[in-house]
DNA sequence: CAGTGAGCGAGCTTCCGCTTGACTT
């Protein structure tokens, strides 16, 4: 009897894994992915039997039947499969639905479960041999979180559509993301800026003149809040010498950043290159998924969804080989080590590039302009990581001048180190430069330079310092953070206003009321107590149906009362406005619909007249109609501003109007922003000239 | 950089967390 050839079903999640993985392992072994999850809850029911230990109802998910059939069938040819979804909660989850769904369907298969935590050779080869069991405490950990979540959203939310308006949603993360926001927009309205002044002043020593600032006067605190408190320590201070005191030196380390997580690549995209979370992941799924480079399709990143700065040894030697041809000075002896945040789960690498040789540079041509910068960035921060800290001088005078001591100061960069290989994120440099000077000297003073500040309060939350925020309390995962901002707005609880996030009246009005009545779920504790319970079930020593039954009475109880004695706040948000209904003469107003605001006539249901929200009159020579926000049809797509009259008047832009007239040509002014002029008000009419700067306006 | 292109809303919704393509019931 011949021997049966031995034939391997690998399952991953991402199907470029896929690709990679089959590359390494070679004939013997299939590979495919599941693309997530399989079997998940129905959207369209609670789905868990809250009176029958919160079992919950599993179906396969809309739009996957075809893929769990294809790795049935797989499984089925292949009669061995090792399951090699993340290693991390929902992994196991993933791993569990399949292989139910492969042994409902031949019992026979031999089904195993392999983990690994980088995609390198030797990691899978290695993994391949030692497979194992799906840890059935991790499924029952990930049950306790989906049935958790699920009976959080699915009862908060139509608490909402009932005293606020339908279709509005809440949930663990989302509502506090929001209440965050809305916390932080309270700081700042109730900041109270105080005016305060800084006094400098030039000072000269032979030809070279420099900046001193005012640091102290006398004994006390310096307070200088008015232009006349400056005014007469100028005077105090006249005639009096200026005397070099003391001359300090400070020498500084300064050590590489780790490689990005992804909530780090997110900031960091955000800040340096103006990029949004959702941008930011977007490009990077192209990198990941793979660039034309001449005739070879290459991934450029490893994965992009990662909680983790670990990377491979295989990555850190080719990094150091890099470095000791390109930058021999700058590698250190020993390799540096950043250590992983404990509330990481680590199933991946950090991002970074897959082939260190693939330079910024090189891939230029083959990239377009944000590929490449997003490359650059996670390129420089990887390589940086490996190299010697930078060594910075600090050289800071003190100087005497009566009862006042000012103070100059500048940095110096005396070791390049990891800074060599930065461009992109390059610090931004300040020339200052100061004399030779020593204790003793007497300085030629030459003016005072006085400045008016005021106390900033506290800033709004933008994309990156809301990613942030989420990642420090552990709300939230990598494959979330930008769908948590894009709910927000596409739910118009927040607007984005220069790149901050700012609630709307109806962000404010659903906080207040969740907060009210829920102060214990919308918390960012209530996360972090949840995953110390889901820890103690994955290490066997916890119930996920006690836990969940713990939350669950008390919760539904508080849902009922407020459901029961909560008055309703339908409608209040609707803004009344001048315009008139032209079917019945009532006043209209201002209403949010699934598509945005719009008009309706308040005499509904007897007049059931809406209309859009007209923003300016339409250019067009004899059209009387009015310009309009419009949306693309179902994808969602970007605003745009086209004619009340269309098809009759095809007039659009995708500028939005801004309420004046242009005083040159009566077309409406919008407002444009470029490199040469910033922000800034133009004309939409193409052949008037107007331009007027924001800054010159009364509003910035 | 240039040039871009549709629905009318009044309801049947919603969660979080995995992952990429894409049609209707």
């Amino acid at each position: 009897m011949a021997e049966k050839k031995v034939h391997t079903l690998l399952i991953v999640e991402s199907p470029a894994k896929a690709k990679t993985i089959e590359k390494y392992l070679g004939p013997g072994f299939t590979v495919k992915a599941s693309m997530g999850h399989l079997i998940d809850l129905p959207k369209s029911r609670l789905a868990v039997d809250v009176e029958h230990d919160f079992e919950p109802e599993y179906i396969t998910v809309r739009g996957k039947a075809k893929i769990l059939k294809e790795l049935q069938v797989a499984a089925n040819k292949a009669g061995n499969v090792l399951l090699a979804s993340d290693n991390d909660r929902e992994g196991e989850a993933i791993s569990y639905h399949i292989q139910n769904a492969i042994l409902k369907k031949n019992p026979q298969i031999q089904v195993k479960r392999i983990v690994f935590n980088e995609i390198t050779p030797q990691a899978i080869r290695e993994a391949v041999q030692k497979p194992g069991d799906i840890s059935i405490p991790k499924v029952n950990a990930q049950k306790a979180r989906r049935v958790l979540d699920r009976i959080v959203g699915y009862n908060l939310s139509p608490i909402l559509w009932q005293k606020v308006k339908n279709g509005l949603s809440a949930g663990r993360v989302q509502s506090v993301a929001l209440r965050l926001i809305c916390e932080r927009e309270a700081e700042v309205e109730s900041f109270v800026p105080e005016e305060y002044w800084t006094l400098d002043v030039e000072l000269s020593k032979g030809k070279t003149q420099f900046l001193a600032s005012l640091v102290k006067y006398g004994e006390g605190k310096l307070e200088l809040k008015s232009s006349q408190d400056v005014e007469d320590l100028e005077k105090k201070l006249h005639g009096v010498a200026f005397i070099v005191k003391e001359v300090k030196e400070t020498e500084k380390s300064i050590r590489p950043r780790p490689p990005f997580t992804t909530s780090q690549l997110q900031q960091t995209a955000a800040n340096r290159l103006g990029f949004t979370s959702k941008k930011t992941m977007q490009i990077a799924q192209q990198l990941y998924e793979g660039v034309n480079i001449g005739s070879n399709r290459i991934g450029l990143i490893t994965y992009m969804r990662t909680d983790s700065t670990r990377i491979s040894q295989t990555a850190l030697q080719e990094v150091r080989a890099y470095l000791s041809k390109e930058y021999p000075d700058k590698v250190p002896e020993v390799p540096n080590y950043y250590s992983v945040s404990k509330d990481a789960q680590d199933a991946h690498e950090a991002i970074r590039p897959t082939m260190v040789e693939y330079t910024p540079d090189y891939v230029k041509p083959y990239l377009n302009k944000d590929q490449h910068r997003l490359y650059s960035i996670i390129w420089e921060r990887f390589v940086a990581s490996q190299m010697v800290p930078a060594q910075q001088k600090t050289i800071s005078v003190d100087i005497q001048a009566g009862e006042a001591l000012f103070r100059a100061s500048y940095t110096i960069t005396t070791e390049k180190g990891f800074q060599a290989v930065l461009h992109l994120l390059a610090a931004k440099e300040t020339e200052k430069k100061l004399p030779s000077l020593k204790v003793g000297d007497v300085l030629t003073f030459v003016r005072f330079i006085r400045e008016q500040h005021f106390t900033q309060g506290p800033a709004r939350y933008t994309d990156a310092t809301i990613v942030k925020a989420l990642e420090e309390k552990g709300i939230g995962r990598p494959s979330t953070y930008a769908p948590i901002i894009s709910v927000l707005l596409d739910r118009y609880y927040v607007v984005r206003k220069n790149r901050q996030l700012v609630p709307t009246a109806l962000g404010r009005a659903i906080n207040d009321l969740l907060v009210k009545s829920f102060p214990d779920v919308i918390d960012v504790n209530f996360t972090a107590e949840m995953e110390t319970k889901l820890d103690r079930i994955e290490e066997n020593g916890g119930e996920w149906v006690s836990m969940v039954r713990e939350f669950y009475l008390p919760f539904r109880k508080k849902v009922d009362h407020v459901l029961e004695t909560m008055e309703s706040i339908k409608g209040v948000l609707d803004e009344e406005t001048d315009y008139v209904c032209e079917l019945c003469g009532r006043k209209m107003v201002k209403k949010l619909g699934r598509y945005g605001y719009f008009l309706a006539c308040s005499g509904f249901p007897a007049c059931t007249n809406t209309k859009s929200i007209p923003l300016a009159d339409c250019p067009r020579p004899g059209c009387n109609g009015k310009i309009v926000a419009r949306k693309k049809a179902k994808g969602r797509g970007k605003e745009f501003y086209g004619c009340t009259n269309y098809p009759a008047c095809d007039f659009i832009t995708y500028y939005k109007p801004l309420e004046t007239k242009c005083p040159k040509c009566g077309w409406f002014l919008v407002e444009k922003s470029d490199k040469k002029l910033g922000t800034h008000k133009a004309c939409i009419n193409p052949d008037c000239d107007y331009l007027h700067s924001a800054e010159e306006g009364e509003e910035s």
